[in-house]
DNA sequence: TTGTAAGCGTTATCAC
DNA sequence: GTGATAACGCTTACAA
């Protein structure tokens, strides 16, 4: 069937060295000095036969697998339109390769997150995790961080030291209702992205209720409504929101998959956007741009969150102690049609 | 650092066995009966201990190390918005997580794809590959085809008796334009996915043809522009279209993400769709569904696709020569809003 | 400078 | 039934 594994020990005998040699020439041992001739022997002898070293045993005997998991926790419905996982694997990738390390990649629902990755760690599949996601504080988690296991979150975890790096989704939403207010509107309503058991949700609500706040405009239960990842659960609310005739003429929708369906029910309603109620969207997902109108947004930098947070854990992975364990990136306002100013009726 | 690593050794000890019988214990080896006793202490051994076989160690000598590698051929800048990968995933890791496998990903540019998995295989870091995206038969792929490594192909390449699983791209693309036929269109432009140097793009487009000519429509290339996977690509194209001012009344475009950007031009141009312009695209994206007007569109069954070549995959790797190394599954035309009839000026 | 030998943690082959 | 012992392919002291 398949040809015969091409070991160290074919290339030793190819080039007429020893196998000592051979790992010394390939794995470029400045310690020990090879003749270029010998060197040169052994580089084309390998060249010739293929060989690429195995690695189970390289990582038997070194410890170190070059693998990287990533842990993406994850409704498991919601996996297949998770627009963000393209982006944290462009953001990963180059990192990876560059340090000659491979990813695996994991999906775990976040109720059941538990022994995925644990499982990983302890069979040594993987020298590091990257985990992202609505993550619960689980005991398997605390373990890894006792032991110190090399690990960086992408977002936040609530009481952990873990390093990670994440946005500051309250000034980010501080951001988006501010710019509503810049464009004359009072009366704003808010959508959250997520339950409120999830920091980002809460998070971004607190920023929408602070600068409210700072305005001096008195904070409306009637005007918020409660989100679910899904763009149903935005269309939905958006419809209970017109449905109470509470007055209101701009929302901040905490998610942009919701706002697509918030942007359904508005215009179901035949309400003209932003002329009758403006929009600001968060995550500003590949979709934004081309939403009618186009949303307006807060810029999520997700591939470069991914791309720090991949640095951190190869410094952590080298056990250089990493001068900052906690990164925070700026958001950006995108501005688009959909926050237009306050209609002059 | 990190606590002492907990070998079979240890387990051995606290159960007061030997290695043989912890192995033979925690493998569930039939042929060697083990009394009820030694088997149950053993086990709580291995839980107190939070035993797990260091997968290196278990790869060297079995030769497997139960990772799959996804292999995704991708232009790097188109990484970021490719929602096929998270269909691709979810369709991946049941069938997986089922059988104990690991997924490594990595993402290879199309144009020099040749090592990247040539390497994972002679590294013995794989037990098998799932290869997606625009492949040109390289190499290294034939390569492999002749050692027998267990190989599937989510998609299709021409020329190669690799296992694949895919969808009738000309079938899929006769169900288009048939719609639109059926709608009472005759003057049918085409938008391709792609250059024709993919395959998938020629297939589409044959499928456009084939269909006119059945029709007794005589095939117009005045009415055909080649697309190149972006929006921008579809928004340029559909411009181009409309400036030649070769009157169509319909157009089939071959991927979503190319519809959305000919929407944007064709609303630009304050024309109505599908009053003026009827429109069908391909791929079913999340997004067809939330354009304005809602896009008609060929949905392909991209989880199925990953879910069915890994099924094959697995029965590769367990040296069952599968029943049919060629798959294809069907897929669905979904009527939106977008194909409506032709308006009647 | 190069080769010899030990050991990484597991599984598999045997005697016991 | 159970326990030594030999592989798997590599790296790395250490000896030559």
């Amino acid at each position: 069937m398949s040809a015969k594994r091409v070991t160290s020990h074919d290339v030793a005998r190819l080039a007429g060295v020893s196998r000592t040699t051979v790992s010394v020439v390939l794995n470029d041992v400045q310690e020990i000095k090879i003749s270029p001739a010998t060197r040169q022997r052994v580089h084309s002898a390998a060249r010739m036969l293929g060989y690429v070293p195995d690695a189970a045993a390289q990582a038997l005997v070194s410890g170190r697998v070059r693998i990287i998991g990533l842990i993406l926790a994850r409704r498991p419905d919601h996996i297949s339109s998770d627009a963000f996982i393209p982006q944290i694997l462009e953001g990963l990738l180059d990192t990876i390769h560059k340090h000659d390390l491979r990813l695996l990649i994991d999906i775990v629902d976040p109720e059941h997150q538990e022994k995925a990755y644990l499982e990983l760690v302890r069979a040594n599949r993987i020298d590091g995790i990257l985990l992202s996601g609505p993550l619960t504080d689980d005991r398997a988690l605390r373990v890894l961080e006792k032991e110190g296991f090399p690990t960086v979150i992408i977002g936040h975890m609530q009481k952990s030291d873990l390093c990670s790096v994440d946005v500051d989704n309250r000034a980010a939403a501080c951001l988006a209702v501010g710019h509503l207010l810049e464009m004359g509107h009072t009366r704003i309503a808010c959508i959250t992205n997520a339950p409120l058991t999830y920091a980002a949700a809460t998070d971004r609500l607190g920023g929408y209720k602070e600068t409210l706040e700072k305005a001096t405009i008195t904070y409306d239960p009637a005007l918020v409504r409660y989100g679910d990842f899904t763009v149903e659960s935005g269309y939905r609310q958006m419809c209970s929101l017109i449905a109470d005739q509470v007055p209101f003429t701009a929302a901040f929708i905490a998610s942009d998959t919701l706002a697509v369906g918030a942007i359904s029910a508005i215009q179901e309603h035949s309400l003209h956007i932003p002329g009758d109620i403006a929009l600001v969207g968060f995550d500003d997902l590949p979709a934004a741009k081309y939403t009618k109108p186009p949303l307006t947004t807060i810029r999520l930098p997700t591939a470069q969150l991914a791309s720090r947070a991949c640095d951190l854990l190869i410094r952590l992975m080298n056990m250089e102690e990493p001068v900052n364990g906690r990164v925070i990136l700026d958001v950006e306002l995108i501005i688009r049609a959909s926050s237009g100013p306050r209609n002059m009726r």
